[in-house]
DNA sequence: CGGTTGCGGACAAGTTCTGTCCTCGATTTG
DNA sequence: CAAATCGAGGACAGAACTTGTCCGCAACCG
């Protein structure tokens, strides 16, 4: 019956907006009586989905974290919210997440009412996070990569190579791989025929899906192995080891974790190797810590905090402490 | 029937791992005839979902975008991603959605099973933001106290004032409030019996939540506005006015459009009016355009790159560009 | 202890669901 | 163009389910 499974639904829904409800106001809110009510807290229940409930004065229900969880109810902004935040964890540097974070938003996209996609896009760029200077892929293009992977969907797109001479590519995409800081995708090359793994940073534009396809077993059966292969030659990133003058403690507290490995040295000092796309990251992953350090590898850096340091030097030099903010 | 409500929440759950389905993988994944399938995708669609269809050999159904967002199904994983992209957003410096997420997130709470939400904590430590050193809330006690609100539940705490002198509190939570760059809290202090507002940084640990209480009506019929009229005396930001020696657009192009405001001078100059909750960040975001600059003010930023030019030149100075990496 | 609130059995009328059978129409493919 | 494939949906019958009503019971609070 319709009205039965709507009403399963509305009941989830009100459970999600507050936590709890007495058996009178839920009945009038589904207009059913008290003991259909009961019957639809039971039927919750063998779906899985606990519902605490007590007698009394002071008694109600209550939705309680069962074994997996019930099927969320969004309002527009929160879908909205869910939305933004999938983006960010999904293009971002971040750890174990970004694949899941891609899933789920795939399946967000394609279910996700115009206007809210609309109000997406337009506060995800206002967000773009600074932590990370590197190459950004655009969540939505990876959303829709992700999506044609998933549904075998035939992509089009122009491909900017190393060498930085542009092609025009048409491909069955089969797995995206983050590794690294980076999304690459496995794909059969549709022209060369034959498997060829591309970075998203690289796509031009907007890809086109086409056509749908029918899988292809993986190049030695592994997909993620396939692009960690082809792409060992690249090693782009930045890796940097700095010895700090304080205890390893005081640099643990100052840094995420994620940010490098430390060893303490002695007591006073302590050894930092961390990385990064671009030498400016690191020298500010370096500032942020308000220590004193020195540079022991790559020699860029230290050409770069040279830079930087002059840089900041003419920038506070022309300036007197007190008075000359003509502008102002 | 159980059922059939089993089965549609099925299938939309079918439909959301994968776009496109034929009738016929349908009714054998939901062990139901096609018929029956037929009949389920209508209830669907009058559920509100609408599902597309197409005959002939490369038919089959899909489900699109509608008015409204279907519940979500997501597996383990998607459900992890989902709530640390929530947290992300709801405890950073984020714009519009810093409240919708924290209302999603309450969402999630309740209902996320309890293995999940060791793995939500456990990554999302792992994840600390480094584009912000102000005061970070956690994210676990923005939820909870979003639900303590919501619920009406009490809630005892240890607080911080601005002097530094501890307090412990009782209170009945009624709003959150993110201003500026924090979170606040309104709430009746049960003990001084009146209304205050708390800064969720200076909140120690986690707060216990209690018995339930009927809210009140706001101060003034306005919790937003309280709340404001109570901090706008606090006004803690670095608000900074820097030259640079680049035309508008090039800058335009090197900060995210939320770092703060360009204004054209010239060709050849623009200003940035831009601000942060710490010295260290601005200086980050103005090294970060890797253009030419000078600090208008305040005079504490020109004072702060003096120091941050001075460290990056030791740094780079006790170190001779090649040999000398005894560590290596 | 009394009032309130949830629990669940029983029952009957009404509604819905499902599978089966069948005819159409749209679409792709050879 | 014809054949094959696949979705659409009407009709039907029996089974299954749903709902409101009525009722006694148990738990909880003050």
């Amino acid at each position: 019956m319709l009205e039965t499974s709507a009403r399963l639904l509305r009941l989830l829904s009100l459970f999600q907006a507050q936590r709890y409800w007495s058996g009178a106001d839920l009945a009038e809110r589904l207009e059913v009586t008290a003991r259909t009510l009961r019957r639809d807290v039971d039927k919750l229940r063998s779906l899985g989905y606990p519902v605490n409930s007590a007698s009394g004065t002071a008694g109600g229900y209550q939705l309680a974290a069962g074994a997996t969880l019930p099927p969320l109810l969004l309002d527009d902004e929160e879908a909205v919210a869910v939305a933004v935040g999938l983006r960010t964890a999904a293009s971002g540097t971040v750890s174990g997440i970004a694949e899941a974070s891609v899933r789920a938003l795939t399946k967000m996209q394609q279910v996700l009412p115009e206007r809210l996609r609309r109000r997406v896009t337009a506060l995800h760029a206002s967000i773009e996070p600074l932590a990370y200077t590197g190459p950004v892929v655009d969540a939505e293009v990876l959303a829709l990569i992700a999506g044609a992977c998933r549904d075998c969907e035939k992509l089009r797109f122009r491909y900017q190579a190393r060498d930085g001479a542009a092609s025009h590519r048409e491909v069955e995409p089969h797995r995206l791989v983050h590794l690294g800081r980076r999304w690459y995708l496995a794909a059969w090359d549709l022209e060369r025929n034959n498997w060829r793994t591309f970075r998203l940073d690289r796509i031009q534009a907007r890809p086109a899906a086409g056509q749908r396809f029918t899988p292809r077993a993986a190049p030695d059966g592994d997909f993620a192995a396939y692009v960690a292969r082809s792409v060992s030659t690249a090693g782009y990133e930045y890796q940097a080891v700095v010895l700090f003058h304080a205890p390893a403690e005081k640099l643990a507290e100052r840094l995420p974790a994620a940010a490098g490995k430390i060893d303490a040295v002695d007591e006073h000092t302590c050894l930092l190797r961390t990385g990064g796309t671009s030498l400016d990251m690191v020298s500010m992953y370096l500032a942020w810590t308000g220590l004193e350090f020195e540079v022991r590898d790559p020699p860029e850096l230290v050409e770069r905090l040279r830079v930087l340091a002059d840089r900041f030097r003419r920038a506070a030099g022309g300036n007197n402490f007190r008075g000359n903010r003509g502008l102002e």
